[in-house]
DNA sequence: AGAGTTATCTACAAAAATGTCAATAGAGCC
DNA sequence: GGCTCTATTGACATTTTTGTAGATAACTCT
C-alpha cells in the first residue's frame, strides 16, 4: 500500500491567505501568544506549512498582517455604530458599541497582544478612528475637543479592561460573567451624562 | 591559551530562585511573554540555564512560578493601602492606588499575560483580596455589598484598561501619557462618589 | 583540615520550530 | 488536448529552544 499523495485544494491568493488568517486569529484567541506556531496554524486551515510560508514569508509575516486586519476588523466595528443620526442616542450608545467592539471576537485581547508585544507602532488606524469620532459626532454634540478626547480615553480604557478581564473578574467574585460589563456600562453612561450635560 | 572555567556564585536556594525570577519578570515586561526563553532568562540572572532548570525543573515551571510571585505583589501592592484609617480619605485614595497597583511593575501586563495564557485559575489570591475589601472598607462605609462588588469590577477593569494601553493610548491622539491615567482617576472619583453619597 | 552536600557549570542530546527547494497538481487559456 | 502559471506539497536542512548528565566548586559542619 502505497501513501497516497495529500489532494490539493488550490484557492486564489486571497482566499488562501485570509483562510490561514482565521486559522491564526482562532489560534491566538484560544492559546494565546504562545500558541501562534507555524504547523498549528498551518494545521488549522488545512494546509501544510509550507503554504502558511508561501503567502505569508515567515511567522512574523503571519503575526503582522494578522495584527493589521484585526485591528481593521475592530476600528471598523467601532465606527460602523457611529452614524450622525441622533447625536443625543448615539451618545448613550457610543458605551454598548465601545464594549462590544472589544468583546467581540477578542478585540481586547488583541489589544493586549498587540500591547505585550511591543507592537504599538502598528496603531496609525486606531489615531485615525479616534480622531473620526472627536471631530463627528462629538464636535456635533459641541463638546470642548479636549474634554471629548479625555471621555475617549477613559471609555476606550474601560471597554478595554472589561473586555480583557470583565468575564473572569466577575466569575472570581461569584457573580454572572456579564456583570462587570453592566456595571461599567452603567457606570460609563452616567459618567458621561453627568460630563456633558453642563 | 586554556579556557578559564567561569567563576561561581553560590546563592541559597531561596536567593537563586528570586535572582532568577527577577530576570524573568524583566523580560516579560521587556519583551512580553514571546521573549520568555530559558537561556534568556539565564543570562539575565547571570547563570547557566541549567541552573535555571535546576531550579525549576522546566521552562514551564518558571512561568507559573513568576505568575504566583507577581500575582502576589500586585495583591499586596492593593491591600497594603487599604487601612481603615479614615474612610473617607481611603476611599479617595482607593482609585489612585488601584491605578498604582496596575501600573506598577507591570500589573497590568501581568494580568493580561495570564488572560491570554488562560491562566485565570491561578487567581484565588485575587478573590480573596476584592472579599477583603468588599467586608473591610466598603462595609464599614455602608455601602452595599451587592453595589459594592459592582464598583469594584468596574474600578478594576478600569484600572487594568489604563494600566495596560493607558499611555500608548494617549500617545497615540498626541497627548502626554499620564494623561489618561489622569482622566480615568478624575472620571471615577466622581463617579464613586456620585454612587456612594445617596 | 577533611568530608559531605548541592548549587553550578560545561558539554552533549533531543525536541521543537522555522525555513528552503524541487517536484507536483489544480485551473485557466489557446 | 496541450501549455502555462503558480498554489501546494513532501522531504530535507537549519536554527532555536529545551532538557540531560557528569564533573566541579562553593559552602557548612565537624
Amino acid at each position: 500500500m502505497s501513501i497516497e499523495p495529500a489532494r490539493r485544494v488550490r484557492r486564489s491568493p486571497e482566499a488562501a491567505r485570509e483562510n490561514i488568517l482565521q486559522s491564526a486569529e482562532r489560534l491566538l484567541l484560544e492559546k494565546g501568544p504562545q500558541g501562534l506556531k507555524l504547523v498549528e496554524v498551518a494545521q488549522g486551515a488545512g494546509v501544510s506549512h509550507a503554504t502558511v510560508l508561501h503567502h505569508f514569508g515567515s511567522i512574523d509575516g503571519v503575526q503582522t498582517a494578522l495584527a493589521e486586519t484585526m485591528i481593521r476588523q475592530l476600528v471598523a466595528r467601532v465606527l460602523e455604530a457611529e452614524r450622525p443620526d441622533d447625536p443625543q442616542a448615539q451618545l448613550e450608545g457610543v458605551g454598548q458599541v465601545l464594549f462590544d467592539a472589544f468583546e467581540t471576537a477578542g478585540g481586547a485581547r488583541l489589544a493586549a497582544w498587540l500591547e505585550l508585544t511591543g507592537e504599538t507602532r502598528r496603531l496609525t488606524l486606531v489615531r485615525a478612528a479616534v480622531e473620526e469620532v472627536i471631530s463627528g459626532p462629538m464636535a456635533q454634540k459641541g463638546v470642548d475637543p479636549e474634554k471629548a478626547t479625555n471621555l475617549i480615553l477613559v471609555a476606550v480604557s474601560l471597554a478595554m479592561g472589561v473586555g480583557l478581564i470583565g468575564r473572569s473578574l466577575a466569575e472570581l467574585v461569584g457573580r454572572p460573567p456579564e456583570t462587570t460589563r453592566e456595571a461599567a456600562l452603567a457606570f460609563l453612561k452616567s459618567g458621561l451624562a453627568a460630563a456633558l450635560n453642563r
